[in-house]
DNA sequence: GACACTAACTAAAACGTTTTCGCTGTCACC
DNA sequence: GGTGACAGCGAAAACGTTTTAGTTAGTGTC
């Protein structure tokens, strides 16, 4: 490898010139640094980063800690898309991204996620898609490093969460406007993500002036079709079933799909169908599911400037809480009942 | 942040002796050794990676070569699998793992992957899903840099890929078994994975005595369900129409699906459809669908094995063309003729 | 011509490790 | 008591940068 001593012994220069030279610093001659950069590149010279960040400290090295409870991984459509968002936000503005190391193995053996983001020399962290409650993650949460988290909000601490809240409202205004009154929702697990939903569907539901019926409201784990197919044949085996399910997400909605078909009942004649999250897969189904699309693509952007922001300014920016609001997306799923 | 230095001075030794006490090395004495290793746990001493790579030339980081020509990222459910596997093998091992950044940003304006991985000191690469025929691809799979192409052979380098000549040909076999004659195949874009395919199409119905008909032949591209959906329209306009219609992957195929019931067909009754891939969403549709589920925790965990040995023993380590076999999933989705 | 000032460059320290080599002391052996 | 072996430790160089604190030469001013 080529390093800047073989650039300057080439230039018959001093390395200190050619690290000035390169780093475009004022008190190096135009025609020197024309000549430096010139050779530089002839020579297929790359800065070592390892050298670079051993006096500058700076890694331009992001972190990011996705663990699913589900062990779906990268498989995970919502987060996945937030990822890539994320990915190409950072990227743009010079950063690289670097898997936290979620598995135990032989060389880190009982260290935690703070010590291994440490060790990688990793400068900020973005959290998504775990279980916030470890002792592990609330320590990471609590340190010293840059911290964003997606759909978790923390004191004092910079999140990016989708507006459940407002989404599940529009969802249900849909909903009730087209003159359903017998709503079930399948909801996830116990989650402020699940908490903001439940908060509407009980809101609009008093607004419209419906009773709620706990019998329809029932829980699954996101993504879990097995479950929601459980549910909803339990939902439509009621001696007065609902009119409208609302399921946990869109996946899991195929659960859902599956057991009304089962049933020999069609989708949105027989009984309608909503899911959440308007990932692909809802959209290319017959009939296309009526959803709320959750904006990855502002929520990956928004926590990777966020982030860098935190890392770049730390004293002139401040923890934010940001909703972003997600958009319904009315398919043919949600039948007309008046 | 607590150096060596600061451990030394605590425990009154010098920095080499805790340097080799740390590293095991076998000329320091056993109480000394406890001693300082207790005393680093307990300062919270961690080793500076950039500083340990600066001398060993290790940073025990691997990177990721991953662009789609679809701009779907890590949406992309098959590759998304073997990532996640990737990740789970190389992490066990010690290694992590850093995305290749493959935008184009301020800071790496006429950086090719090749230079931006060694920037980074990456010590060894896998590429996957990639259009491999650009010159910035093709120079890194030519550089000096160990690297593991996942679908795609390159002489003298190894790569992992899914046995497609032969799950096609299981494919295949299937659905000739169920009596089926008029066979279509819609297949993706150009690649060795499709000519792979293509290959034991033509080849299984040979050996079956059907004679292949170029208008049961089509092109969309991987995962597009629009074109699927169109070309799978004009197959079922013909005169003579198939009985069974092969697509691209699973996520094409619920093009070909939405097709298939705006007709009013049903699935398999009046037309049998079949994917490939075997990704989640193909098993929990109604019907299930017959595919070819690959082997994506295979592929990926030995596409981390290969990468780490060749870079652990360069020597010994000779390129392999790795071909992982496929399964054949029978569904519900393909109707017995006889 | 003495002085201050600036532009352009360099020497050298520093970052936190690893590793080579050498030093010291102890012990065994003849 | 001299020799060698060996265990245990430290000094110092090295890795490739960045950055501070110079040094030098040239220019302008009075």
């Amino acid at each position: 490898m080529v390093s800047m001593k073989d650039v300057a012994k080439a230039c018959g220069v001093s390395v200190a010139t050619v690290s000035k030279a390169l780093n475009n610093y004022s008190d190096v001659g135009e025609e020197k640094r024309r000549e430096i950069k010139e050779t530089a590149r002839r020579m297929g010279y790359l800065p070592n980063l390892s050298a670079r960040a051993l006096k500058t400290k700076r890694t331009y090295n992001l972190g990011i800690l996705f663990v699913d409870e589900a062990q779906s991984g990268l498989t995970h459509d919502y987060f996945s898309s937030i990822i890539e968002s994320f990915k190409v936000t950072a990227e743009a503005k010079g950063y690289d991204i670097t898997f936290v190391n979620s598995n135990m193995s032989r060389s880190n053996l009982g260290r935690s996620y703070y010590e291994r983001c440490r060790y990688r020399g990793l400068e900020g962290i973005v959290i998504a898609c775990i279980d916030f409650y470890t002792p592990e993650t609330q320590q990471l949460i609590r340190s010293d490093l840059p911290v964003v988290t997606i759909d978790y909000v923390f004191d004092g601490r910079t999140s990016v969460a989708s507006d459940n809240v407002r989404g599940m409202r529009e969802l249900m205004e849909y909903i009730c406007g087209m003159g359903h009154r017998k709503i079930a929702y399948i909801h996830g697990f116990d989650s402020s993500t699940t908490r903001d939903r439940l908060t509407s569907f009980y809101r609009v539901l008093s607004d419209y002036g419906i009773e709620a019926s706990e019998e329809y409201v029932r829980q699954a784990a996101y993504r879990d079709t097995e479950e929601t197919q459980r549910q909803t044949g339990e939902l439509l085996d009621l001696p007065d079933p609902p009119t409208c399910i609302i399921c946990p997400d869109d996946f899991a909605a195929l659960g859902c799909i599956r057991a009304v078909q089962a049933r020999g009942l069609r989708i949105p004649e027989d009984v309608s169908v909503v899911g959440f999250d308007g990932i692909t897969v809802s959209q290319v189904l017959e009939p296309r599911l009526t959803t709320v699309r959750q904006d990855t693509r502002t929520i990956g952007r928004r926590a990777a400037e966020e982030l860098i922001s935190l890392i770049e300014n730390p004293r002139t920016t401040l923890a934010e809480k940001i909703l972003v609001p997600g958009e319904l997306v009315p398919g043919d799923s949600v039948r007309r009942m008046n």
